[in-house]
DNA sequence: TTGTATGCGTTATCAG
DNA sequence: CTGATAACGCATACAA
């Protein structure tokens, strides 16, 4: 089970370490002789440069970290494919680091920070409980995706890239009263975590007002708890909720599209139709919500060019181009689909 | 941009690079006064261990890597969150490694498995042009999971839990057939990458000769090609070239629930209904499946029994328990959907 | 209970 | 062109 190394190789080889490590690393200073003597034996046996030890001397490695929390979550999708491809034309390594649920997304990145050598991380989503303090502990490049650093907290200085969930949420509540809803209701967490839950609601709210319609506790509708909140399920699960009460609503906000799309097959099932009897609207812009029948009437984050923006900055920032920080907003895209109606 | 390590660490305590050690790591041997001493230093400072040197000195860690080709498939998301449910609950640590395009999965295993001392490796999913003799140098315990061993090559050994897919494809396409259609379609990859394209499309060709219906060409259509081969997307666009096309067919099979989407949409715009005017099957049985309008008829893979399974021989491995290899082959589940009728 | 010294597998810096 | 040898940061056997 002892595992062969670079002077298991150099021995076979009649030579010394340094010359084995040089083939393997296309070093200059090698007669290609020697170098191809050394890749056949190793070609033979079961060595495999050790990436511990390599990163231990390395100074510094072409790599980026992408940290995600929630990978299952189709909305990054799209975003990590980006990644990808932006990387590695930039002939970096790309790693995605999956965060587990009750981990600290800033210790992670701390950990991989020393022990890989990181030229950069980007966050990907994620609650962003961060601490500015901690934050700072980072010393290579970094930059926020689709989420933005919390105001006021004094976190000037965190680049990101995102939405304004509020305005966005705004918008599309907004449209719903364009077209004549009074009654709309909203299925969201409840739960003040400044996520996703928080900004949507407050957009919610800010449109109700503006259309001077009043705001009732009654029309918000609380998803699943647990990491099945933003899911199908959840929506299909809360909108029988609805359909069973007394709501008179004629409209729903579904904080996102998956939410959007178990809802509308509840209301499907109940004998209901949509847009007929319910009008319906998610938020994300997902490929599924332009696949779906009907439709659904959503808010489109541009999450490609979100993507693109976030490295340019980061690689920016990696090439001392430029150090003010920069936080993007992108616009969202109001996407009409089939899934509501003027009343 | 120097980064603190443990030497500096206990310069600053005034102790011995040991008794920091015997701090972090929880270690007995130190008393209960200098380790709180020592570990507020390091509150306080920016020290975070180096992984890289941790690594290289530790004879093994108690860490179970899965590997995944196309992590943005769906339809391992349910699995992933299995697996990694099940290995905390073991105590180990959950490794989720991303594999390029590109990239050859054994390499990245065997590079792995040197840089972490893994105690387990599952590949999840991937097209396995693995080599056995490659295979032959992992030294841990791996298990393929959602794929098997290519039979006859000499692959004896190599432990796996899937479906079979030849069978699971006649299973539905049989069923089309009970339902009266003779015309059917089928939407797939017709690369010969003993992938699931060519394991799927097996199983059409033998259900359609079982019920004496002749195979046509003309029949099958090919998706898209490239990474988007298995999305809706690829399904939209197949069926609008299906429709415009003289095929007289009745039904499709379509390779995946998220193709199958994809057409019943082409299929709505066009006019048509599914099932009135198409019957639809996908394969896998993706959530989604149940909350589209019309729900999809699909073989359902029981994805969680499946990430256990493959969980539990892995498990029975590292601890020598059982050093027979099994192949497991789950069953997969007619869901009869509303995407399908009798004609 | 604590500190010192050694080695993990590489790469890099030197002489040769 | 090549080969010793010194780090890299940490854990551990051993000595104190």
């Amino acid at each position: 089970m002892k595992s062969v190394t670079i002077k298991d190789i150099a021995k076979m080889c009649g030579v010394g370490v340094s010359t084995v490590s040089r083939a393997i690393n296309d070093k200059p200073g090698i007669s290609a002789e020697t170098k191809e003597k050394i890749l056949k034996v190793i070609e033979e046996s079961n060595y495999v440069p050790n990436n511990s030890a390599r990163n231990l001397k390395r100074s510094e490695n072409e790599i980026i970290a992408v940290l995600v929390q929630g990978i299952n979550n189709s909305f990054f999708n799209p975003i990590i494919s980006e990644f990808e491809k932006f990387i590695q034309e930039k002939n970096y390594t790309f790693i995605l680091q999956q965060i587990d649920e009750y981990k600290d997304e800033v210790s992670v990145a701390l950990e991989l920070e020393k022990e890989k050598k990181l030229k950069g991380i980007v966050f990907l989503g994620g609650m962003f409980h961060k601490s500015k303090t901690k934050l700072d502990k980072i010393s290579v490049p970094f930059v926020l995706c689709t989420v933005s650093a919390p105001e006021g907290k004094n976190f000037r200085g965190v680049p990101s890239v995102s939405v304004d969930d509020e305005k966005e949420s705004f918008k599309i509540v907004d449209y719903l009263c364009s077209l004549g809803h009074k009654n709309i209701a909203i299925f969201s967490s409840t739960e003040v975590d400044e996520g996703i839950g928080y900004h949507r609601m407050q957009g919610y709210k800010k449109a109700l007002k503006k259309n001077n319609i009043a705001y009732f506790n009654t029309n918000v509708y609380n998803l699943l708890d647990g990491n099945e909140r933003y899911s199908e399920k959840s929506g299909y699960i809360t909108a029988k909720k609805m359909l069973k009460s007394e709501s008179k609503c004629t409209a729903i906000f579904a904080v996102n599209d998956s939410v959007a799309i178990g809802a509308c097959r509840a209301i499907y099932e109940a004998g209901f139709n949509v847009p007929g009897d319910y009008s319906v609207v998610g938020y994300d812009g997902l490929d599924i919500s332009r696949y779906y029948i009907p439709s659904i009437t959503t808010i489109r984050q541009p999450v490609e060019e979100m993507a693109k923006a976030a490295l340019k900055i980061l690689f920016k920032m990696i090439n001392g181009e430029e150090s003010i920080n920069q936080n993007i907003i992108f616009p969202g895209q109001l996407i009409i689909g089939e899934s509501t109606r003027s009343i």
